[in-house]
DNA sequence: ACAAAAATGACAAGTTGGTGACAGAATTTT
DNA sequence: AAAATTCTGTCACCAACTTGTCATTTTTGT
């Protein structure tokens, strides 16, 4: 499921949009200040933001510049009444990646939203993030407390798959079977335990990764 | 200076936009019909086509479509009369990166234009630059802490398209089907490794070329 | 205290990327 | 046109890293 922030102060619009997105499997969360907007985004990036343009706690330009200075990739869309040239160019300016002018077609819409997706290669969570521990997809790379960490494709697939799953227990099979069983080969069960070893040590024994035992393990915010 | 194909067979409308791009430091190069702009693209691919719907000897769609099928990355913007719903969404679904309605403001154009060539990575900077190396694309010269250094034409691509995605790990697959392999020819994979190796000899071994094993490369400041 | 589960250290086999050498192709010089 | 030079792709080999496994120790819940 791709997962959208549409900041709007109109509920009568906002839940329009979120409906009809619904149904095309995306998963819509509505912020109605550019405050909220903030939290939400610190705590999680979705794959695109669809932003209004005036809020009632500030600009939606704001946003955008402070969304493109602090995550390169994730794309923004404006959606506004502001139709007129100089307006969309100042949109642009900002950082959007497409600027569309209420009143608008869903469909349109929909195109145009598939367009920017495609276009920035963006995966489903593309940013992840539990206490200080950081992966971003498309760089591929991982961070622990900002310092970039290095990690092998096996270690680098387990993180993974723990940061999609944050907040739930996940079994030692359904990991195996997800990391390494893909097409039915068969691993000792303590290879799992052994690489978990190793990405703590790079990671420096977050707290943030527990053990469950005699079920799995469970990565979470403890902060 | 960025190359752009205007396909368009309205002189007028042609000329203006050609003006007003070049204008802005682009290259445009016009072409009146689809065939000659299926010959153009073939013989050297644009940073971005320009494309209008209704063309003297077929539709704009289908040539978008050809060129979404032989160059993914390459962006393409619908320009034209056609407005209404069915028509914009069925320009996005021949794979456009963007659809802008005639008649339409030069300054919306050139907007829309940047976004879409930021996002595709076809930066518009004629100078790339990254730690102490500094490619100067006019020249078709490269420069490592104020000295120049001559690339082969294998190097100065390689480093062109690891320059162009600073800040990104690019895949192996990825750079051999960029490099090397644009019209389906197969290449040993070592070329990569060995020509990667030529570079940094040449460049004396950048911190800021960064291996990621596995995966690819990675090229991003390190100052 | 006990047994089960997980963590740990060590190791051998397997990958992967870096390296020097080489020969044919392409380009430049003579 | 021939010779010299440079470029390019490939190969064999090496070093570094990765990975799965085992034997052993530590931790945990009862």
């Amino acid at each position: 499921m791709v997962d959208l922030y549409y900041i709007e102060d109109d509920p009568n619009i906002a839940l329009a949009v979120k409906e009809y997105l619904e149904h095309k499997n995306f998963h819509v969360t509505i912020c109605a200040t550019l405050a909220k907007a903030r939290q939400h985004i610190k705590d999680h990036v979705p794959a695109c933001v669809l932003l209004d343009w005036n809020m009632p706690d500030g600009r939606g330009d704001d946003l955008c510049q402070w969304i493109r200075s602090h995550w390169k990739d994730l794309p923004v869309i404006f959606l506004t009444v502001r139709g007129n040239s100089t307006d969309i160019v100042s949109g642009f300016k900002s950082g959007a990646d497409d600027y569309v002018v209420k009143p608008f077609e869903l469909e349109v819409l929909y195109s145009r939203l598939l367009a920017v997706l495609r276009r920035t290669g963006n995966v489903a969570d593309q940013y992840l993030s539990c206490d200080g521990i950081r992966i971003d997809q498309n760089l591929h790379a991982v961070f622990c407390n900002s310092e970039e960490v290095f990690l092998s494709t096996a270690e680098y697939q387990l993180l993974l798959y723990l940061m999609q799953h944050k907040g739930k227990t996940v079994t030692r099979e359904k990991i195996l079977e997800q990391v390494w069983d893909v097409n039915g080969s068969y691993v000792n069960n303590n290879t799992l335990t052994v690489t978990m070893k190793r990405l703590r040590d790079k990671l420096s024994q977050p707290a943030c990764l527990k053990t469950i035992r005699s079920v799995g393990y469970r990565m979470e915010d403890t902060i």
